[in-house]
DNA sequence: GCCTAAGTTCAAAAATTATTGAAACATTGG
DNA sequence: CCAATGTTTCAATAATTTTTGAACTTAGGC
């Protein structure tokens, strides 16, 4: 509302400054990171997606840079990150030259998302290596114990893979 | 079944070696650290786990040392660890002077009770927070859209908070 | 077709996190 | 109570992950 009592009339060209974030925008920030990294997600990353959650409208790469103070890098690949797991959304006005960013519409969705491209790959990389680890103790005759475990984490991971394509296509919001 | 040739016999004291992983345990072992990782939870961790969950019966300290090739200090932090949130436990028996580990039964309960220590504390703590930005925002008269978004998260963190407790007391298998 | 703004890449530096191992501490059988 | 065994602690080191920034690529406008 009120840019920072500056006159940029006159130079066109100068980069305009940013302002740091407001407290209501660390905090909101620091939730977000905190979370994150419980699923592994980067400080940087985290950091953008709140910046953009409470923006009232979307913002363009220099802004986002500007006022999160991190490298060009950092933006790029974050962009490219919650661009990758359709968390964030771009709203390129027709005629202009550079993309503004958005959250995507259902956070809930996003996160559903993000859940699902780091637990699947993982559960189908393992499917095999299962059947493979719990015939081999069967083979040499383990104690019905193991037997036991290794049979239920195998049914686990087969339920898993079935129940995992329900969540794949969730209704908009 | 057959431990490394090697005479034990006379010496009573020496420390007996341990076998490295069988390609069974190693494949477990990866499955294992590959979603421990998942949810920050180191490498060393996930081994030891993996270790107890594949093995006919509960280990001693040495033993896992041993067969992990891991040092002292991690077997310690990672039993600590385990311990702590409830998915290994001890059966000393008596006269013994030594612990030995196993699986808690159900690795699903553990599950829940790990996800439960990482995402409830950060749930809580965010409680006044999020409020204060959703105030904060109200109050400078922020887009409808943003107010939205920041209510809907407020809405969530607090259901979730009211349903934690349910996961809090599982029946112990 | 050039020229420039916009964005990406990636090797090196910085920051963070995990592991080690030696010393301190704890427990218990004698 | 002592000595020996078993476990924890924690500062130092190693490994991993994240960030940076300068060089490079891409896409428009003219």
């Amino acid at each position: 509302m009120k840019p920072p009592s500056e006159k940029t009339a006159g130079r066109r060209k100068s980069r305009p400054t940013f302002e740091p974030l407001q407290p209501h925008e660390i905090e909101l920030a620091d939730f977000f990171v905190r979370m994150a990294s419980i699923l592994g997600v980067p400080r940087s990353v985290a950091e953008i997606y709140a910046l953009l959650y409470v923006s009232p409208g979307p913002l363009d790469f220099d802004q986002i840079q500007g006022r999160l103070g991190i490298s060009k890098g950092s933006v790029s690949q974050g962009l490219k990150f919650l661009r990758g797991h359709e968390m964030i959304l771009s709203v390129k006005e027709k005629g202009a030259r550079r993309e503004r960013w958005q959250p995507t519409p259902s956070l809930a969705a996003s996160l559903v998302a993000l859940l699902r491209s780091q637990v699947l790959p993982a559960l189908e990389q393992a499917q095999p290596g299962l059947q493979r680890v719990l015939a081999d103790v069967l083979q040499r005759g383990a104690q019905p114990e193991v037997i036991e475990r290794l049979t239920r984490l195998n049914r686990w991971n087969s339920r898993a893979l079935e129940l995992a394509p329900l969540l794949l296509p969730p209704p908009g919001a």
